[in-house]
RNA sequence: GGGCAGAUACCAGAGUGGCCAAAUGGGGCAGACUGUAAAUCUGCUGGCUUACGCCUUCGGUGGUUCGAAUCCAUCUCUGCCCA
């Protein structure tokens, strides 16, 4: 009996994390879980980089799960995340097959990795509307009064600041779940691209989507009536696409900015992923290829006669 | 050929005798981050040093001065204008 429960794959974007998921679910038996999130939107195809073709191999395809799974502009968040990673874990050894999990959102695999401990707090309509005309500063100093500010994001906005008051409140007036986020154990693989190759890469594929109708995809979404402020909201493609068609930058300049923004995105996960190792989360860093699928054989010793 | 404006660190761009290793922005690097995370925020960014500090730098060269990125001369290059 292998000693983890799933196998994750993590990366920062564009280095084939879809590809070398895809061939090692069609060498195990796998589905795949995917932990991005902006591909849990639909329609918003190109953008989110899905790739959706790519889970096709040797004429089958492979299952996915976590994808296109929320309208754009729907509210989706870590919380969310859990609960779906949940449900399809579930699925997936129900039906006797191994589990992938594989995406580049830090967060997301954090949370499932080291069991962070959520649980469903709903909207208070009457707390929200009480503590709209808040400054910053008054939130800052109502939420310390529930607890020691530790996480610094929880002060960044009024947003943030109100929904984390709207869950302390919650907590006070409500019993902890018993139930808690359960503890998983998985192997974690990082596939490791040197800077520069994945500066070059980032640089290749953005101009590929470019000329596969990426803009016409966010052309599309305006129309069908997602808000500009929505798409910028999601950042990177979405927002700098938006801004081009709203006539905020020129195409040059769109892509240009876009493009750092982008080199620095992958940046952050590189740093996210530097985080979760020093939190306790072992990473096998390899490269994408030969070395993937060598250590993938040293893990599954059946696959070893495939390659 | 003549006139004018420039040449500053990776890039753009301030500074126009000492408070300048040189503002600011961008980029880059490093980091933080448990409920919108592709978001948000922080630090560093000439070299050596733990630090005090020392050394090299503002197109080249030569001057003036106690002291020059800043003043003078000259050379090279760039842009604009007149021929």
């Amino acid at each position: 009996m292998k000693p983890f429960d799933f196998i994750t794959i993590l990366g920062p974007t564009a280095c084939g994390k879809t590809n070398c998921a895809v061939k090692l679910a069609d060498a195990i038996s796998g589905e795949i879980i995917s932990a991005d999130s902006r591909q849990v939107y639909r329609r918003m195809d190109i953008g989110t980089g899905k790739d959706l073709a790519d889970y096709t191999i040797n004429g089958h395809n492979i299952p996915y799960h976590l994808i296109d799974i929320a309208e754009p502009g729907e509210k989706y968040n870590i919380f969310r995340f859990q609960q779906d990673f949940l449900s399809a874990f579930e699925l997936i050894k129900r039906k006797g097959k191994e589990v992938i999990v594989c995406g580049g959102s830090g967060l997301y695999l954090e949370s499932i990795l080291r069991n962070y401990r959520l649980q469903a707090v709903p909207v208070n309509p009457d707390l929200r509307a009480q503590l709209a005309n808040k400054s910053l500063a008054e939130l800052t100093l109502l939420l310390s009064s529930y607890k020691r500010l530790h996480n610094t994001t929880d002060t960044d906005t009024a947003q943030r600041a109100i929904r984390a008051i709207e869950i302390e409140e919650y907590y006070r007036q409500n019993p902890r779940d018993e139930r808690p986020f359960p503890s998983f154990n998985s192997f974690v693989v990082g596939l490791d691209v040197d800077r520069e190759t994945r500066r070059e890469r980032i640089t290749k594929r953005l101009h590929e989507r470019l000329n596969n109708g990426m803009v016409e995809e966010v052309r599309r979404l305006i129309d069908s009536g997602v808000p500009t402020d929505t798409l910028i909201s999601y950042g990177l493609e979405y927002k700098y696409l938006s801004l081009y068609i709203l006539g905020v930058l020129t195409y040059d300049d769109m892509v240009r900015l876009l493009e750092i923004a982008i080199h620095q995105f992958a940046k952050r996960q590189m740093t996210w992923f530097r985080g979760m190792e020093r939190r306790g989360i072992e990473i096998h860093w390899v490269k994408p290829g030969e070395e993937f699928e060598h250590i993938m054989s040293s893990v599954y010793p059946n696959l070893s006669s495939t390659n």
